[in-house]
DNA sequence: AGATACCCCTGTTAGC
DNA sequence: TGCTAACAGGGGTATC
């Protein structure tokens, strides 16, 4: 299930073997479900990316997108409609994983891989290819748009431009440019659980069930609390500390908790090893040894330690 | 606008 | 042993 140190390490995979390569062509055969939010389905996928020169691969929260340069080099036969210009910039092809998406580079001509929804070939005989088991995931092409605060739009760029539709998706917490005080605004005025609060991707992105629960024990926050009980002081720790556990699971590699997440190159990350809480209900607490506990917040699973969690 | 419920999907696991 | 049911997860959508 990837969260945001998978995706970085997926998005560091992509940027240093994508750079400067060409789409040459795309596969016919997909998933209905991968290209339900593309406008206009596989044709225009097709007409967006084929022949485009990827010139970024940028990440904010868990969304993934590939920027191209501005002018399409289109194979020999093909012309363009010259009625219609080449807008400044063009659409970039956005990916998010949902739990089980993988993005993978291979040999053009290798066989399919199991679950494989979409292939990109490259110019130079590689391939990406997209597979993802349980379809939560989606591929789409958006049109750029400049960011609301002015700043680069996440990390792997350092233009100031958001696939439009992705406004609603706050700055992650590895991001310098979030906005910290909108985010204690909004866990003071709440009074749902912070572990929903951090779920949250219009607050803070880039967290999911694992490192949340993680970053609670670390700062030593009970998920149940009300966000709204919380001082500025402990939201910034909490913050912090997820912070700090993404970086390190991103030295990792990530976490391959049950094989779904891969880089691309196909192999797992070495985090889950690590895990203080996250799969371990039952299990003695690393710290005091007492089994931890396992509670439903909101229709999601958080396991915690009732006794190094003295926070509530 | 915030809270809430529900939906999508399939491989694995728990329980009978 | 073999079946069914529950479970896991992120985010979009609809409803209040």
């Amino acid at each position: 299930m990837p969260e945001l140190p998978e995706v970085e390490t997926i998005r560091r995979n992509l940027e240093a073997n994508l750079l400067g390569k060409t789409i040459a062509t795309l596969s016919e055969s997909t998933h209905p479900r991968t290209l339900r939010y593309q406008v206009g389905g596989i044709d225009r996928l097709h007409r967006d990316v084929v022949g485009r020169e990827i010139s970024a691969v940028v990440r904010r929260g868990k969304f993934l997108w590939m920027e191209f340069s501005g002018i399409a080099q289109r194979p020999s036969g093909e012309t363009e409609n010259t009625e219609v210009p080449e807008p400044d910039s063009p659409p970039a092809l956005c990916f998010h994983l949902g739990m089980s998406g993988q993005l993978r580079l291979v040999e053009g001509a290798s066989p399919g891989l199991r679950h494989e929804r979409l292939r990109f070939t490259l110019s130079d005989s590689q391939a990406l290819a997209y597979c993802d088991q349980r379809t939560f995931g989606h591929v789409e092409t958006r049109p750029l748009a400049p960011t609301a605060d002015g700043y680069p739009a996440g990390a792997g760029t350092t233009r100031a431009f958001l696939p439009v539709g992705l406004e609603h998706i706050a700055r992650d917490v590895l991001d310098p440019y979030l906005d910290l005080e909108r985010v204690f605004a909004k866990f003071r005025s709440s009074r749902r659980a912070v572990k929903t609060k951090l779920l949250d991707q219009g607050i803070v992105s880039g967290i999911g069930n694992i490192y949340a629960d993680e970053g609670l024990f670390a700062s030593r926050i009970r998920p149940f609390t009300p966000a709204g009980d919380l001082s500025q002081r402990e939201v910034s720790r909490l913050l912090e500390a997820v912070a700090e556990v993404m970086r390190h699971a991103l030295e990792f590699g990530g976490t391959s908790f049950d094989k779904l997440y891969v880089n691309s190159w196909g192999n797992p990350g070495d985090f889950a090893s690590e895990l203080n809480v996250y799969g371990r209900a039952g299990k003695p607490c690393h710290h005091c040894g007492k089994p931890l506990d396992k509670i439903v917040i909101d229709g999601r699973s958080a396991v915690f330690c009732s006794h190094c969690e003295p926070t509530a």
